[in-house]
RNA sequence: GGAGGGGUGCCCGAGUGGUCAAAGGGAGCAGACUGUAAAUCUGCCGGCGCAAGCCUACAGAGGUUCAAAUCCUCUCCCCUCCA
């Protein structure tokens, strides 16, 4: 038994950034696995953005592991709180949803979140059951337990209210709403990125006040976007969604910067912590291109996401586009019936800016000049040229390295 | 309630009557180099037009002027200080 305790510790704790408080944690498990009673493990989604992309897995294989290990994972959907939006890491305000829009958005987010989670073994709560009822009067109690100075103590809202930007009242209910979740599904444990910690710690907080066991707190690092600089986030378009397809999702790996192939390796891959130092070591001390631990990478993140099958299709596909410069077989069709009409003729630029290839005539224009645009393997060097619409049936335009069309007439 | 400061392109930010589609930076796109890495260098970066040029744009609405991002009036929003 002193094993399973060690196991179940140690995989509790991989990869995580901070785990308050370890002690308890190990006593939680040890008292889960003598009665045989499951640790409730709370993750709060937060219906705002309802694509999901590889930097929510993080946390979401965080609890993969706890539902493996025979744990309850109970995820709580933010529909009331995402009324607030979380301040969490925020430097404005946030615009507040639309009920109808959060009830839309929790569902695509589950369909994504059951590719790493088991849904069958997965309890899902809406947040709304247990904070709508409350009145002012519970409300008022609840507020009365935290103050001004604890709210700023949170850098973002520090920061904010140092540099005179706007924090709303309601903003302060944030962390209390959340917190009071974890009373109300009685959690052990929840889980979060680390702009997290804070709403986590208020959990325990209130959990305590409560006359409960207060919740272990596991904040996962967060994981940085395909810059390398930013975390990862759809508003800044460097995000991975885990339902791209197979390919995107191989090609944004490849385009990752080296310095954080590693950290991708440990957060998002199911690799032993021995596996991962190997191919570190490889990197940094025996010279290994980087390239290659990368291929790899990605190779796994698509598995993980699909299957060997389309792994192994998604690295084929990646090396005749980019390797070898060859035309990829799936390209997006373009009709260009519309655009041809009665002459029978086409213009480069209608062309570019009909498939959407380039955003604007103006823009078609500059892309040509500049010599990105190719047809046929041809290069097109005349904004001028006109084509017969049925000589191109079947070409392939395309425009820099990565974007292709098909022309269908 | 009083006094003051401010709202500029995707973002930051300069610009205080014409030379402003608006400096500079970032992001983005394209080219070279590569490993679709980083770094670097180069070009582009509102729309329409082959072009001349036209249209749209400096919070919103009016106005002054031959001419307004720049001046005036009103409205909306943000911030600061005082109470």
């Amino acid at each position: 038994m002193e094993k399973e305790i060690i196991k179940q510790l140690e995989t509790a704790c991989s990869g995580t950034e901070d785990v308050l408080v370890k002690e308890e944690l190990e006593e939680l498990i040890r008292s889960s696995i003598k009665n045989g009673r499951p640790l409730k493990v709370k993750l709060g989604l937060d219906p705002t953005a309802p694509d999901i992309h590889l930097g929510h897995t993080v946390v979401l294989n965080k609890l993969r592991q706890f539902q493996d290990m025979g744990h309850q994972a109970i995820l709580i959907i933010g529909d009331y709180t995402a009324r607030i939006g979380d301040p969490s890491g925020r430097s404005a305000l946030r615009p507040r949803l639309e009920p109808e829009k959060i009830d839309e958005n929790a569902k695509t987010y589950m369909k994504q979140a059951f590719k790493i989670l088991d849904g069958k073994k997965t309890e899902v709560v809406k947040t709304q059951n247990g904070l709508k009822p409350l009145k002012l009067e519970d409300i008022l109690s609840l507020t009365s337990r935290f103050t001004v100075a604890r709210m700023l103590e949170r850098d973002d809202f520090k920061k904010r209210f140092a540099g005179n930007i706007p924090i709303a009242i309601m903003e302060f209910l944030y962390p209390i709403m959340q917190a009071y979740d974890s009373v109300a599904i009685e959690s052990d444990i929840e889980l979060g990125g680390t702009d997290q910690r804070f709403n986590l710690l208020v959990g325990r907080e209130l959990q305590k006040e409560f006359g409960q066991r207060p919740q272990i707190a596991i904040t996962m690092p967060i994981l940085a976007g395909t810059d390398g600089v930013d975390k990862m986030s759809k508003s800044l378009g460097n995000y991975i969604g885990v339902t791209e397809k197979p390919e995107e999702i191989f090609g944004k790996v490849m385009s990752i910067p080296d310095s954080i192939i590693m950290d991708y390796y440990r957060l998002l891959t199911t690799l032993s912590p021995q596996e991962i130092t190997e191919i570190e070591i490889g990197i940094k001390e025996k010279g290994d291109n980087p390239v290659f631990a990368k291929r790899k990478l990605a190779g796994l993140l698509v598995k993980n996401l699909y299957d060997d099958k389309q792994a192994e299709f998604a690295r084929s596909h990646f090396d005749s586009v980019f390797k070898e410069k060859k035309v990829p077989d799936d390209v997006e069709e373009y009709n260009i019936k519309d655009i041809a009409c009665n002459s029978g003729k086409v213009s480069i630029i209608d062309l570019l800016a009909g498939s959407g290839l380039a955003a604007s005539n103006s823009d078609a224009k500059r892309l040509i000049e500049q010599g990105s645009v190719k047809i046929g393997n041809e290069k097109i060097v005349d904004i001028h040229t006109v084509f017969e619409a049925k000589n191109l049936d079947g070409q392939v335009i395309q425009k820099g390295k990565r974007f292709f069309r098909r022309i269908i007439f």
